[in-house]
DNA sequence: TATGAATGAGCTTTCATTCAT
DNA sequence: AATGAATGAAAGCTCATTCAT
């Protein structure tokens, strides 16, 4: 008998190895070859596994779906003050694991903006963004409601405006580390954010 | 030297009529016969002015930063309150022409990220953000010791947070349009923003 | 050695099994895995069996060369006037099992014409063209010596058209079927064969 | 400006010199770099010419077709008595360049069983062989009546019968040349079934 | 100078065969 | 003995670059 593998364990090693790899080099430029050495296996052998490189894209995406969604969950529950936990759970982020991640994020982004090839993968992704930005207008309203929050505050835009410019600043951070401690930045915006968006303030 | 001059507008035009091509495929899925097309000139001829393709992305890019410098300089001398104006300066980049400039922007980003040989394109680029960043710092100081914002605003901070989150803002809305309105989320957040940073707020 | 007798059996039974696959698909378009799933075994075991998908192909042609000296032994005894039963036996022949054998047959016959790599296969092949041919060339100048044919007859000649018209009546036949109903038009050509041979006629 | 060529005549010649190749190794068992090397040419030049493997052997298909139409053209006229002139007509096949065409013939007749993939490329040569068919059954009905054939001639099953049993000698002969002289075969079979069919016999 | 014909390195994918279990 | 996981050679095809006209 031969050796017994679990397969979708399988799939889920090799595409965590080609993360760092993809990321590197993008997904185009990005040989099957590579993504092969990078689990030590031979270029045939991902096929026993992946249908074909796209696929492999896709169990990627997915493993990037878990990782992020983990992410928003383990920080959801501390979400009391929006603009309070927001410093933290980018602090998360900021591991070279998630950077990855984030690059394989903007590179699928645009290649969505270029091809409704892309679309699948990126229908999971906005809905949780879609459901983390719902999640934080819920809360601005709550505290809005109790009196916390100015009066003139859009929940809504407030919120697109928060998730969005945290991908901004991210990719600023991440794509020139030399100008910026992003750390800084982040709670010197939150404690003014905090302060301007409060009534008492 | 005529001649120069002459080719130098020619690389400006091919690089130019390149643009929308760059951003609707990508550099790398963008074929040489492709931007040939564009210009409506052989294959062959291209390499009388350009040496290799991605001499031709220099070109690109360089093209780009014209028009972004423009855009900045045009925007610069009306930007006397920093959080007043800037609404106006996104809503001159929300043409067609300027989103596929975006779209290579993030681009070269994140190849910039990649791969050290992109850096010179990217070297001209951050100093241009940094220099508008520095700027936009030195304004907001300016107006806080005039007394016009709060005393606890770190101008550098600020600034760095508004350049960025601009990107953040333009990647969400361009590459998922259906979900906001982008004009109105600016409206609002500058709104917001300036009463907050405003002293008198 | 009833080892061997095991051994022989089934590789005879895979054989048989991949006579439908590499009549449907060819030998070149068949995949050892096929062959290995119309067993219902494993492709590993498979090579327990035979060395070379190769190796599969002598065996499937060996198969094929005992079911065609069966149906031609099968019809010898019958032969008593040669244009007389050979419609009964291309009857006999026209079942699927036949036609794969037959697609198979014609294929082989292409392959040895272009590399000799084949050759060992069909040489049994064409022996037993030859014996039938000799056969029925030798009944055809029994009745002729015995008065029963036209004089100016050459025997090997017309075992020659007999035999590879038959051939060229399947090909056409089998390749495309809806010209022609080809049990009618054996009928009729043996009808007329047969009159205008006999010297009654 | 770069060589002027005419294209439709270089498709036509590397596909006049891919017949002997597809012939000799089949057309899957050629590469497309044998092609390549058959008209001395790059890899890559040949996909200026042809989309596909597939559409090359589409323009050897059509290659062979031209051939095949001339030939059968060149014959017709001197088709007076059907039996008398086919082995003149076959005599003139007789060539190397043709019996290369027949194998890929019976190459494609075969796929196309398998596949209706080459369904396309047989259409064609169906109508030629039904055309001729219809022809040679004409001329038999013809001469039927005329009184010159016996009166229980049909003349279609006739004339289906002498085409196809032609490619049946073309693929003993062609394939086992050593076996027997086709020259003398087709004399004899012709003065045998010429002299049965007419009345006069 | 302008052009597209020519090229081969390099890509993804297939599959006969080997091998560890 | 039986199995399928593992493998890399080899296939068809693309395309940046060169070159002859």
């Amino acid at each position: 008998m031969p050796k017994i593998v679990d397969r979708e364990l399988r799939r889920a090693t090799i595409a965590r190895n080609a993360i760092e790899i993809f990321a590197k080099k993008g997904f185009q430029q990005t040989t099957v070859q590579d993504i092969a050495d990078a689990s030590k296996i031979g270029k045939g052998t991902l096929y026993h596994y992946f249908h074909t490189k796209m696929d492999i894209l896709e169990e990627v995406s997915n493993e990037m779906f878990r990782n992020i969604k983990e992410l928003i969950d383990a920080s959801l529950f501390q979400l009391e003050n929006p603009a309070e936990n927001l410093p933290a759970i980018i602090e998360t982020a900021l591991t070279k694991e998630m950077e990855y991640l984030f690059i394989i994020y903007v590179e699928l982004w645009i290649n969505n903006y270029r091809s409704t090839k892309y679309s699948d993968f990126l229908e999971k992704l906005k809905d949780y963004i879609a459901d983390f930005r719902k999640l934080l207008a819920r809360k601005i309203e709550n505290r809005k409601n109790s009196g916390g929050f100015k009066e003139d505050i859009d929940p809504n835009a407030l919120a697109y405006y928060l998730v969005s410019s945290m991908d901004g600043l991210l990719i600023h951070y991440m794509l020139d580390k030399s100008q910026f401690n992003i750390r800084y930045v982040l709670s010197e915006v939150f404690r003014f954010l905090q302060t301007s968006i409060s009534r008492e303030a």
